[in-house]
DNA sequence: CTTTTGACCTGACAGC
DNA sequence: TGCTGTCAGGTCAAAA
């Protein structure tokens, strides 16, 4: 489910409901997920209050506080996570590996079927903690230029559909979104990073934050759905122009589709539309 | 240093 | 019905 947007719908999703309540306990039932739930969690976060939620990349971080101490709730949703708001008790399925139980008797339930994503605490800066310090540009800030990604990628060989990718250059933008700013920017997926113009880089960051921009809004208008009780948010709406559409034709000049594999994720892009 | 590959994990689906 | 193989929204860590 989630990359960018997913993520942030969720942020907005969830901080009306988070925002200045109090937790009352951390459920654990299932610590296994990319790094494992630290055993000291429940206790840490229990009877700290909820201050704000940020997002970095694809991370969520819950500003938490408790007089003197403060720290960050961090969470990731992986592939295939996501965050749910309970106003009333349900049984946990499954997957359902970790429940934030407020004061006022709201569950915040974390599913995560692959287990991929993560949370873990951090105390002190949240800048120095390994898992952000090294990461890029937040692709919808005003530092995200085409100037930017013209400077920081001069010599380099590597395709730029993965040097989208590459969350030390710039976060959050996943396979889905990779695909489509590029298709709407008219460049080919395997064009080498440091061959592409300042000109052609100023297009791609302005396709890149539009592509994003859009899915939240198509978030955006199904909060209240996700929020509730099913749990289906989305930029499922979303209508792509190329992702997943291989052997269809191309929106704009009805040539095929194609696809391809890079970095053993599949790409897909037009044959005529992109460069 | 860069680039590639493997690893983590479950579920859905196609094909036999 | 059930088996096998492939693929899926991510990204770190090790190998080359």
């Amino acid at each position: 489910m989630p990359e960018l947007p997913e993520v942030e719908t969720t942020r907005r999703g969830l901080l009306p409901h988070l925002k200045g309540q109090k937790i009352r306990a951390l459920i654990v039932r299932e610590k296994r997920l990319r790094w494992l739930v630290p055993d000291f969690l429940p206790e840490r976060i229990s009877g700290k209050t909820v201050l704000d939620i940020a997002r970095r990349g694809k991370y969520l971080l819950f500003d938490c506080r408790d007089g003197k101490e403060s720290g960050h709730l961090l969470i990731h949703l992986g592939m295939s996570g996501s965050l749910r708001i309970l106003d009333r008790p349900v049984q946990p399925g499954k997957h359902d590996h970790v429940d934030i139980v407020l004061e006022n008797g709201v569950h915040i339930r974390l599913t995560d079927p692959r287990r991929f994503g993560a949370m873990l605490w951090i105390d002190g800066a949240v800048d120095a903690h390994p898992l952000l310090e090294g990461l890029g540009l937040e692709p919808l800030s005003d530092a995200f230029t085409g100037d930017y990604l013209f400077e920081v990628s001069r010599g380099k060989k590597v395709p730029i559909k993965q040097f989208l990718m590459n969350s030390h250059i710039v976060t959050g933008i996943g396979n889905i979104y990779a695909n489509e700013a590029l298709y709407h920017a008219g460049i080919h997926p395997k064009r080498a990073a440091g061959r592409l113009s300042l000109q052609r880089y100023t297009r791609l960051v302005q396709s890149i934050r539009e592509t994003l921009n859009r899915a939240i809004e198509a978030g955006g208008s199904s909060i209240r759905d996700f929020v509730g009780s099913n749990g289906e948010a989305g930029y499922f709406q979303l209508d792509y122009w190329v992702y997943g559409r291989d052997g269809l034709p191309c929106r704009r000049c009805s040539a095929p589709i194609h696809s391809l594999r890079q970095g053993q994720r599949s790409s897909f892009y037009c044959p005529r539309c992109q460069r």
